[in-house]
DNA sequence: GGCAGGGTTCGGAAATTCTGATAAGCACAT
DNA sequence: ATGTGCTTATCAGAATTTCCGAACCCTGCC
């Protein structure tokens, strides 16, 4: 039993004739007549009359109809939902981000994925720089935002932007960071996130004319444990400056005047899979978003 | 797009292979692999992603795989429910009743139609003898009962049984009727369902002795019309003897005393139609419930 | 009785599908 | 590195299926 032969089974029962049936599915009378005498020995049904004048559904012709035109149906949607396919991403991308999702303006990533590609799934995890780079390399996802500079040979960089730091400090510590030098902050203790973290590289650059080594220092595993811990006195560290400045103001932490370097903000991707659509696709919206002059207009005026 | 190469698709996405998929079909490697390559031609759309240990679908494939699955779900149950039907009568059949539905047990008869065969609709249409034959002739009714001879060169009948009659009055001629003879009740008025009707042939025989002819005579096409006339009074009726003798119980007519011939009762089926397996069906019902005696003694216990 | 319009059957042609051998790619073990 | 074992892709020719055109049969109608 095939989906030509249902064709022709409901062809010939619409026009109730062979011949017009023939016509119709600009073939032969004797090639759909075998057709159907081919349907009916399968099914072991009689599904027609054969009067003088044409033919009539039997009534088991008659029962059989309407699931004969659910199967062609099905078979029809199956085809036009493949065309429609044909030029639309689909599928997963698993995205790695390593800082706050209303910063990196993920919301707004999704947004624009989703208009452009409405069957493309978007997983937004929240990791490490440290973390989602080795990820990305692996496969393990698709493509991922990092701080730092990001050199791999088999990844494929986009500089975004620069993101301001800040050293912050516990609030009540106003008093031994107020107008201390690098020199005086080395002594304190510090917290990091872990120690392939780019601020802790950036750090040890920070003090490489200093040759003081910070004193006490703290790991842990995430920007909220960082500023959970400042929060608690344990030290400092390195934060974005909106976030410092943030948490100064609700005086939860107070910051350092000296300046501190900003740190470049990078998305990446596997070079081997550039030219997939789907990762094409992905970074042109990143790009979009964080370079785009108006898209840039936008976010301000928000 | 045929069934079978969405067969194939669906049972390589099974197996995660080309090679157990043409097993599992009992078919060639390469054979399948053309299906599938020509399914994804006609698609537009990759599949499945060939990896050195097997096919693996795409997520385009994974969307489609669940239409594949209905499509052929559709026709496989098109198919059983076919090969369900092959022995099974379906179809309506059109039955003429020309008397009440209780007395002629259609209830019955209805239940044992649609036991031994539940896609036969039947119809019971009520009618009269006079209608009911000319209608099976035409094609109008698939069977039908009727009272008297049913002699008809292209009609097969079945003698059911006799069923006796009784001559019926108004309740208040009591007086008038109860020791009349023929004789006196030709001269009274009568009333009669048609000309056509075999009641009305039967009076005729009756009276072929009596050289009297029946006085004032009305015509009305049903038996409840009869019924109806005399409780109003209007005349004399030849009806079933149970049905007299019921509206004799309840005061609302009285019976003749003498002698009422028996009138026989039939079935009749196209001649031509007989060895039409539905035709045969319904005339073995019927006679299963009027003639075979363990359903008459089913009967009689009831 | 002939005609027209319908469906069926037939042999040979055309198209499709299948087969078996072969090639080529990748992973894993040696 | 090399070989082995697995996979899928490709090809030419064989096998099968499907199709066409011409016959034929049946029925209803003139």
């Amino acid at each position: 039993m095939e989906l030509y032969q249902l064709n022709t089974f409901v062809k010939i029962a619409d026009e109730g004739s062979l011949t017009r049936a023939a016509e119709r599915l600009f073939t032969s009378q004797p090639a759909i007549s075998a057709q159907l005498k081919a349907l009916e020995e399968e099914l072991g049904v009689a599904l027609f009359e054969r009067t003088s004048r044409g033919m009539q559904l039997t009534a088991k012709g008659r029962l059989l109809y309407d699931q004969a035109l659910e199967t062609l149906n099905a078979a029809a949607k199956l085809k036009t939902d493949a065309q429609q396919l044909q030029h639309e991403l689909v599928g997963e991308l698993h995205i790695g981000v390593h800082t706050d999702f209303d910063f990196m303006r993920i919301g707004e990533l999704h947004r624009l994925l989703h208009e452009r590609h409405p069957r493309i799934s978007p997983y937004f995890v929240q990791s490490m720089s440290a973390k989602i780079l080795p990820d990305v390399r692996r496969g393990g996802l698709d493509g991922g935002f990092f701080f730092g500079p990001g050199r791999h040979a088999d990844l494929a960089t986009t500089a975004l932007t620069e993101v301001a730091l800040r050293i912050v400090a516990p609030a009540d510590w106003q008093q031994r960071v107020g107008t201390a030098s690098l020199h005086d902050l080395a002594r304190l203790p510090w917290v990091y996130t872990s120690d392939t973290c780019p601020f802790h590289t950036l750090n040890q650059a920070l003090f490489a004319d200093v040759d003081e080594q910070p004193g006490k220092v703290a790991y842990v595993d995430s920007e909220d444990a960082v500023r959970e811990l400042i929060r608690a006195g344990a030290g400092l560290s390195i934060l974005r400056a909106d976030d410092a400045e943030r948490l100064q103001r609700r005086g939860e932490a107070c910051c350092w005047d000296g300046e501190a370097p900003a740190i470049s903000l990078g998305f990446a991707v596997r070079r081997q899979r550039i030219g997939e659509p789907a990762i094409e696709a992905l970074q042109a919206a990143v790009r979009e978003l964080w370079l785009d002059a108006s898209a840039a207009t936008v976010r301000a005026e928000a």
